[in-house]
Order: C-alpha cells, then structure tokens, then sequence
DNA sequence: ATGAAAGCGCTAACAG
DNA sequence: CTGTTAGCGCTTTCAT
C-alpha cells in the first residue's frame, strides 16, 4: 500500500481507476479487442505481440506496449476461444484404475509435475478397469479436445486403446503396457525386480520359493510370473509349477487366497514372492490365520514399494517401482510426440530395486 | 454394416460410402453442419433438436431424425466451441496441497464420483501449500474456464480464497475451511473426533493427555485442538499446557519433533492425541527412539484413518473422517450452486468415527 | 416449427 | 511490420 512507483504520466484518464477499465458489471473479462482497443491496435497485432512464437513478426515497439497494456488491463488469453481456432486444448487425458490405489498418485502427480511446465493441464479420469467405463471416460476426454492421452489402464489385449492408437491424438502407456508393440509405454523392470528378489532369497537360503502371480491379462501380471520363472532357473532353484499360484486381480483378498490355495496344495515353501504389495500383505494375512509368521516360517516380498510399506506388521520387503519417474518419463514422450507426431515408437523402462526390510529373513531350521 | 435402414432417397450420391461422407483425410470430426446437411435440415434446427432443453422447439418428427443420423455419423458435440459461447465449460477445478498425501485421493475420487454423472469433468491441480503454485494453479484453471472450483486447500485466513469467492464462479471448500464462514464447506466434525478420542482414552484410566496440534492456521489443527481441550474438561481432566505442543505441519517429521519436544519438556504423560495420522506415526517413531513402547508406555491416537492404518506396527486407533463422503458433498454443494448462483451459504460438517485398534491400551501401572 | 444471421475470442492467411 | 478478412463449431436472437 502507499508505494508511489506507478508511472505518472498515463494519460489524463487519472480520474478513473487506471485498472479497472470495465463498467460496474465487471465480470466480462477483458478480451484481445479490448488490449487492441487501448493499445490503438489492430486485434490481430495483439495477438501476434502476445504470443512468443509470432512476437518477432511485431516491431518491438508495439510489442512492448502491447504487453504493457495487456498486463495493465489485466489481460487472460481464453484458451478456449483459441482451441477452437487452433484445435489444440494443452490438456491431456490421464486414465487410471482408481486414484485410491497408492501406485497412482504418484505416476499422476509425477505426469503434472512434466506436463505443467509445458503449459498443460491434466484430466484425470478413473476406470475401475472397467471396459465401459473406460469407453465412457475415454469419450469424455475426447469430446473436451484432450491433445493427447496417457494411461494406465491397459490390459495386454486392448482393442480400446489400438482403436484409440489411430484415432489422431499421442496415446502413452505407463506402468502396464499392452502386448503390441505399437504403442509408446513406460514401465517398470519388471522382470529385473523378480529377478532381484529371487536372488535375495536364494542366498538367504530358500529353496522352495512360491510365486502369487498377478493377473495374467496384466504385463506387470505376466512379466513378473517370467521373471520369477528364468530367474529360479538362473540360480539353479527348482520350478515347481504347484508353487505358482494365478491371481486374477491386484488385492489383498485375492493374495490371501492365492495363499491359502498354496497352504491347501501341501506347503513346503518357506518364502513368497508376491506379483505386488498388495498380495503380499494379504499373504501375511493369510500366513497368519494359518499359524505361520512372517518372516520367522515365511518370508514374504511384495513388489511396488508402496508408500508406508515400511510401517506395516513385518515392515515390507520389496522391489520400488518409482512411479513419480514413471510419470515423469510418460509425460515427456508425449511430450514428444505431441511436438512431432512421427517420433519413433519408444519403449522407456525404468530401473526398480529391492528394498530388503523385515518380511524377508533365512528360512527356518529344520 | 449393409444395415438397410438409410433413407433411401437422399440424393443419389450412394455410390460413396455412406458413412463415411469425409475425405479421405479422415480424422475431420462430424460437426453439426455435416449432420445437418445430411437430415435436410439448418444447424440450428439440429442444434435445437440435439440439446433436451430446447428439443421441444422442434417437431418431434424431424428431432427424431435428427438424431438419428446424428447417431449414424456418429455425431459428438464439441463443448469447446458450445463453451466459447455459452461461456461455459462443464469442467470443474479441483485443488489439494498434494495428491500423495492419502487424504486427498478419496477426497478427488468423490469429487469425481458426483460429478461425473452431472456431466461434469475435474481439472485436478496440486498446491503442495505454496501460495505462489496455488496462485498459479487457480489462473490456470480460470483461464480453462472452469465453471467452479472446490480447494482442499484452504488455510483459516486466505486472501487469495476470498478474492476468488468474488470472481463470479462458485468455489467450495473441503475438508478445510477458512475463518470467514463466506464460502460454503465440507468438513468433518473435528472437535467431536477429539472428544470421542479423549472419552477412550480417559475411559482406559489415562489422566495425564497430550496433544499434538496441527497447523494453526488450519481449521482441522485448531478445531481439533480446541475440541481437545474442551473434551479434557469436560470429561474432568486437567489440561496442561505444558502437554500441548502446538505443530508447523502435518508430517511425521513434524510428529516426531513434537513429540521428543514434548519428552523433553519432562514428560509424564500416557496418551498423545495427534491432530492426524501422520502426527501420530512420527510421533510412535520418537517414543521408540527414547525407549517407550506404543501402546505399553504411551498410547497414540491419530486422526483421519488414512488408508492401511490397521497394518501399520502397531495398528492405529484414530478417528476416521469419511473422505470418499466428503468429495461426494463437496460435489454436491458445488453443483447446488451451479444450478442457483443465490443458494444460500451452507456449511456441512459430516460425523467421524473413533476406531478402536492396537495403539491405545489402558495406562501402565505406577 | 424452422431458417437466417450474428457472434463468442481467437488465429491465420493474405494483403498492403 | 500491420491491418483486413475469414472462420473454428456452436448457440441464440430474430424473422418468417
């Protein structure tokens, strides 16, 4: 308050608020006629003063002055107005299962943390991985003129997002990645994680190593199943294929089941590796209703590194996903493609490392 | 495909593809006039009859047809050029500090999960609690030309918050509110969280309480606090103030500092209740750090029940707040407002629930 | 009940 | 360098 530094000499309208140019009504913003208007210009020249990319086509002059005037007015392009010219609306459609699961966050915090700088915003829709409400959401986001897509929602077989390869606008692939190779993906290591934790195992001295595998119609499902199978081989640990168990979704329950199916078959194992965190602890559930700790008869290793993982009741082994760089690396191929729509196909995988914590320990004695 | 029901005598151009009336370079969407020019009619006829609200100023012969071929050519409205005139974007701004914080997930989902069927879309942006990035945040939703915004993001006095509520779109507050009880808000009901929490806690014998506050410039750090102190008194304990350490943030560091400030101040106490979860974790951490067991030496109670508080070590007794309910009302405020500019000023506090786990127990004996 | 015409705010040729 | 002229796709008077 009270600071003089405002430039005297703006004319002689001093006797109305220099700023507040618009009649009592007010709330109509100020539009480019109207910087065009005080600026004694044309509105096309504000529009090419404004915008970085055609400023050079102004003399500075103008240019400077039209600044002025805009940000002395208060000026706001409108986007909207200037998507339906141009018919790119810098928002970009981001799908995932369900925000509530904590892999998300993160890759969608990591997504807005890229995309911002670069003057876009994200739509964030939820799927529930539910194929219509993926059509519906994917829809929805087409309809509000999303440039590009990213999504974390894919299954290996996904005619929805083959359709949607060809539909005009980037779509990328993060965490899971389909079957075909046609689509830009950014995912985890998953088979390197598996082999990790193998190996952890291995020298802890387990033998008898079991596998609560993920969904088979997930890549993360199946990659970590073949990279806990070549990487059992890779130690010279057996395969026994009753040792493996499928799972058909990513929750606790369903790894509690997939345990206590593996106590029905007869046991002998004494560690677990699960096809995600949130198996795991449903083993440990599981393990515990069944008389069996963890890790004293049982080790267990989730895979992910889910937030606060280290506080759970064994503190959690397991292999960390860095989701926030997931985001980070999806948006930047869009990015990309959205700069130049013929980029090459590129496939980002992503370093994960086995974070050992309590659940994991040697095996019993005999 | 080979589908007869095309009228038949639409001219003689059925040597073409009939659905496919773009050039081969295709990815043109099907704008109004295409279906107009395909039912014979003018676009504002198709405009009328494709929007319910003006339908009824259309024959309902010709609506119908109009809709039809608006289905065949598969048709979708483009809301950016509908918003550029109605001025209106069917996208809502959503605002929380920061999405890894597990509070906030729930929150968004609700958000959405009301939304949605309304017909509405969320624009999801993080604040991470700088003003400078909320600032930036609300601009660029403004500028997308959202139609409301509901903030999680609120501090108990927040210029930039009242500022907004003048601008003409409606803003909601969330699970916090501001002082000034101008805007309409969400929230849990704080203070009897807390006077559930210190009943359980004197109910068990414990006499000598503490409290770890939360922010101060945040509704749920002082209402949590001054339900606290209330409680204490009104259940016949004594409040000390020396047990009363007040917090900068909602964070475990934060909790562990508070509490080996509180440790150091002398101590004497058995039970913390911790303006959150996060609070309370710390806090547990720094017991552990000076050789006190959780729940044996020193019960804990956090608040919100934030997701996995069961699974933690030990297992949280806290207050669980009902976020998921808290979006959907927020959603529902928002929408209310939407509807009526004038509604009037509502504040809805929703009910929270003491959960009872490991992390309380009866004091230990002198 | 429907058509004509104008325009939301901006950008993109095309002139000059 | 700057002004003119259209027009993005849709809605909305205003006529008819």
């Amino acid at each position: 308050m009270g600071r003089p530094s405002r430039s005297p000499g703006a004319g002689t309208r001093d006797i109305m608020s220099p700023v507040e140019a618009d009649p009592v009504r007010g709330r109509e913003s100020t539009t480019l006629r109207d910087v065009a208007a005080a600026a004694g210009v044309h509105p096309a020249t504000v529009s090419r003063a404004l915008n970085p990319d055609t400023r050079k086509l102004v003399s500075s002059g103008t240019a400077q002055r039209v600044l002025n005037v805009a940000t002395e007015l208060g000026y706001r392009p409108n986007p909207i107005a200037r998507g339906l010219k141009t018919s790119r609306s810098y928002t970009i459609g981001v799908l995932v299962p369900d925000l509530r699961n904590p892999l998300f966050p993160p890759i969608a915090r990591g997504i807005e943390d890229r995309l911002e700088p670069a003057g876009y915003t994200s739509l964030l829709a939820n799927t529930d991985n539910d194929p219509e409400r993926e059509r519906l959401s994917f829809e929805a986001l087409r309809a509000r003129q999303v440039d590009g897509y990213i999504t974390a929602s894919a299954r290996r077989e996904h005619p929805l997002l083959q359709e949607l390869a060809g539909n005009g606008r980037p779509l990328i692939l993060v965490n899971r990645a389909t079957d075909d190779a046609g689509l830009p993906s950014v995912t985890p290591d998953d088979s390197d994680g598996m082999r990790q934790a193998v190996e952890h195992v291995a020298a802890l001295g387990h033998r008898r190593v079991a596998h609560l595998a993920g969904p088979f119609e997930l890549s993360t499902g199946v990659h970590r199943q073949q990279g806990f199978v070549r990487s059992m081989e890779a130690v010279g640990l057996a395969v026994d294929h009753d040792l493996i168990v499928s799972g058909s979704l990513f929750t606790e329950a369903e790894g509690a089941r997939q345990c206590r199916e593996l106590l029905g078959r007869g046991g002998g194992f004494t560690a677990v590796l699960a096809g995600n965190d949130l198996l795991a602890l449903g083993c440990i559930d599981a393990l515990r209703e069944a008389g069996l700790d963890c890790p004293r008869d049982v080790s267990v290793v989730g895979f992910n590194d889910m937030d606060w993982s280290e506080r759970f009741a064994p503190p959690l082994t397991t292999v960390r996903v860095p989701h926030h760089r997931l985001g980070i690396a999806a948006a930047d191929l869009l990015l990309e493609r959205l700069a130049d729509a013929a980029a090459d196909v590129r496939h980002v995988v992503l370093p994960v490392e086995l974070i050992v914590r309590g659940s994991t320990a040697p095996p019993p004695d005999r």
